[in-house]
DNA sequence: CGCCGAGTTGAACTGAATCAAGAAACGTGG
DNA sequence: CCACGTTTCTTGATTCAGTTCAACTCGGCG
């Protein structure tokens, strides 16, 4: 794949860009192409890089006593970044990894800036990738809040439906706020 | 108050502005003094409104099963609207009322669309209000998530310490996503 | 004063967690 | 392509945090 079918991904799926803007994120953006299981952020670190998921799948997750905690998964045609870390310059409670071998598009936090000062699209495109994060977080927090293990898994399911083929179930339940056994019991009811 | 003063409230919290830019919001904005208990918003409704609270709160909240969920509270120097509705264009899931007599700088999505396209600084206020928003969401999410009524209570406090003199304890209840009785509980431990 | 909504307290119940074993599936090397 | 070890998932028994339902208290205000 090159670097123009992933620009032009990103501009099916979320808004067109100027001929000027599109080279500039030639110059200044690379591609990756990790294998699964590649950590592409540490805890601790400055996370100052966003990927757009081109092809593959990733998430983010922390330590919470020891416990790995899936916190956010990512798929084609998505961004990933540790929020915490790259928008407030605090190191980052998350690492990320690959879930599949995939293909990125790594942007640093400074080409991010730049290109959003240069170009009024990229900064849009910037505003509408933050606001439909800030969308799925509110929907959610309704589901985690007041819907039983079994519901938030049919709702995940509705939004993802193939999760299950691409995902350990651990992380699904972890997500999800429930024990592994516990969605383990829903998805084998009663038997 | 006056509207200068309001504005320049949201500068000194926010991001200065050009005076160009104020002369436009004080021309297409409206201040309004609610007293409490007053419904911005109600269910059901086109919500393009968005509001700057310049003195006073305000809930977002829900009705599921009959229940009264509080989704979102808002303080002094913070903006609320449905969000849903506003981003969306849908028909607003929520209500919002106010919980004291306030007073709020009114402003339609359409009069932020037009600052935002003629006023750099003003899509830059709008792009650090949805910033701030995704972040308390994760935040909350992560709180919701693995943590016990009481730690949850606890966090809160810390967030908004005089909450409970503003607030009446069954929005906090329902904010936390846990029953009045048990919030009781946490407040009076074993007496 | 008496009522009413908000908060408290008590007791029984329940959905999901925890702890503990075992079964499948997976992959690596012989 | 099979044997073995490892990882992932399932199943069962027990426990527990928080819910539910119900009764009671308190403070404000008409």
């Amino acid at each position: 794949m090159q670097i123009e079918d992933i620009i032009s991904k990103i501009e099916s799926n979320y808004i067109t860009l100027s001929q000027n803007c599109k080279e500039e994120i030639i110059k200044t953006s690379r591609i990756i192409t990790p294998l699964k299981d590649t950590k592409l952020v540490l805890e601790g670190q400055n996370a100052d890089k966003t990927y757009f998921i081109a092809k593959g799948a990733a998430r983010a997750f922390y330590l919470k006593d020891g416990k790995d905690i899936t916190d956010w998964f990512a798929f084609e045609n998505n961004f990933i970044c540790s929020i915490n870390s790259f928008f407030q310059f605090v190191p980052s409670p998350h690492f990320i990894e690959t879930l599949e071998e995939s293909i990125l598009l790594e942007l640093s936090r400074e080409n991010i800036l730049e290109l959003s000062e240069k170009h009024i699209e990229f900064d849009r495109l910037g505003k509408i990738i933050i606001t439909k994060t800030m969308l799925q977080l509110q929907q959610r927090i309704s589901s985690i809040q007041f819907e039983t293990a079994q519901q938030k898994y049919k709702n995940l399911l509705e939004i993802e439906p193939n999760i299950t083929q691409r995902v350990a179930l651990t992380h699904i339940a972890s997500y999800l706020g429930i024990t592994l056994e516990t969605l383990s019991r829903i998805r084998n009811p009663k038997k």
